[in-house]
RNA sequence: GUCCGGUUCGUCUAGGGGUUAGGACACCGCCCUUUCACGGCGGCAACACGGGUUCAAAUCCCGUACCGGAUACCA
């Protein structure tokens, strides 16, 4: 099967170094896939479905950072708003096949707290103990599913998550990864407003896309068991996954441009006129390394040009990354991003012994 | 709370039953001299902790600690 696959980043900001790193691993896989099929393909997507978050500008900004260091898409630009009929009608499909159903609970009104610590202590709150199955709407008979939709009552759509067993995928790079479907919510498809849902688009998209391996980061990793859940109601066989380590901050913590500041765009290494050839180095090496006998061989017998006059050290150009780039190469724990005490000039133009000049 | 991951020099990492635990960057010293984006030589520096399995554990198993992710009508 000619491998196929996507870098897909929302617009809500500028392109992330993290975000950068999967779009890098992704386009490594599809050129070195490239190299026994010559069909394989690198697709961008722009994940634009929060339309409150989503700016034209940030997209701008995507795809600066993309051709700056030099990934460009083999096929037109895939906007996932544009498929929202499509979506919408994946939805409405699992509604009348059954496997989905109106939810007609009010929806929540957003508080002004943080959403993500509200999230957190209401799970705190509930423990363990919270049945994903309690929706009083679940079991509601289709007539008056039906009557109370035909009478203007707004509803969500739900999937309908069975009550035992559980998701499981063999993860390219963690392994087998199992949950039981208790662990599962009954998670949203469609909102009241009819807008579809993260999940489902992604599903649908990569489905329309032929999406052979979705490479993203591991924070996806619980996305994925209700994206199977997904690709089984809808009966289409899922892709490979490979979840990559996350980059963090000094000290652990999560890399976040509130509290990082401009150090976590990409734009701002650009700016500062760092080489796309040494950043690129410096982003595959956070989180694979290339097998350790040919490394060795590639980087002498490598870009005579660039390394002229400097030292080799651990810099491969793009071609050396290609050809040695694997998914099992790629481990499991998370690298972190040290911009105090080691200046990102000197992890990339200057240890990796290339000038500008 | 629950589920899922992770833990090798300061940092990026190799190694995954028997190694003087290797490399790169940073740092220190010397040399060269293109004197803060060149080069050479050398040095410093790590297997989170506790049990277990084994003749032998950084490597396998269990537990603890710590860190992260997820838990949304965000993506």
């Amino acid at each position: 099967m000619t491998t196929r696959v996507r870098f897909a980043p929302s617009p809500t900001g500028y392109l992330h170094i993290g975000s950068a790193r999967t779009a890098l691993f992704n386009y490594l896989f599809a050129r070195h896939a490239k190299l026994s099929d010559a069909d394989s393909k690198f697709l961008l997507r722009i994940e634009d479905t929060d339309i409150a978050r989503s700016t034209d500008e940030s997209t701008r900004s995507i795809l600066e950072g993309m051709e700056w260091l030099g990934f460009a898409p083999d096929e037109e630009i895939v906007f996932q708003s544009n498929n929202a009929d499509k979506h919408r009608a994946a939805a409405n499909r699992l509604l009348a096949e059954g496997k989905a159903y109106r939810d007609f609970t009010p929806k929540e009104q957003p508080t002004d707290a943080s959403v993500k610590e509200t999230i957190k202590e209401r799970a705190r709150a509930q423990g363990g103990a919270k049945n994903m199955r309690d929706n009083q709407y679940r079991e509601l008979s289709a007539v008056e599913s039906e009557t109370r939709a035909a009478n203007g009552e707004p509803f969500a759509i739900r999937l309908k998550v069975p009550e035992m067993g559980k998701t499981s995928f063999e993860d390219k790079v963690y392994g087998l990864q199992e949950r039981n479907y208790e662990e599962t919510e009954d998670l949203v498809l469609l909102r009241s407003d009819g807008h579809p849902l993260y999940n489902l688009a992604v599903v649908c998209d990569d489905i329309e896309m032929e999406i052979t391996h979705v490479i993203r980061g591991q924070d996806h990793l619980t996305n994925t068991h209700k994206q199977i859940l997904i690709y089984e109601a809808l009966g289409v066989k899922h892709p490979e996954f490979a979840h990559l380590p996350l980059i963090l901050a000094p000290g652990g913590k999560k890399l976040s441009k509130r509290i990082h500041g401009e150090i976590v765009s990409m734009t701002t290494y650009r700016d500062a006129g760092f080489l796309p050839v040494a950043f690129r180095n410096f982003l595959a090496l956070m989180g694979w390394s290339p097998d350790g006998n040919q490394y060795a061989a590639e980087v002498t017998s490598g870009n005579e040009k660039i390394r002229e006059n400097a030292h080799v050290g651990e810099l491969m150009n793009l071609n050396e990354l290609v050809a040695n780039f694997s998914l099992d190469r790629i481990h499991r724990s998370p690298a972190i991003f040290n911009f105090d005490s080691n200046n990102p000039k000197r992890c990339t133009n200057r240890s990796h012994g290339i000038g500008q000049g």
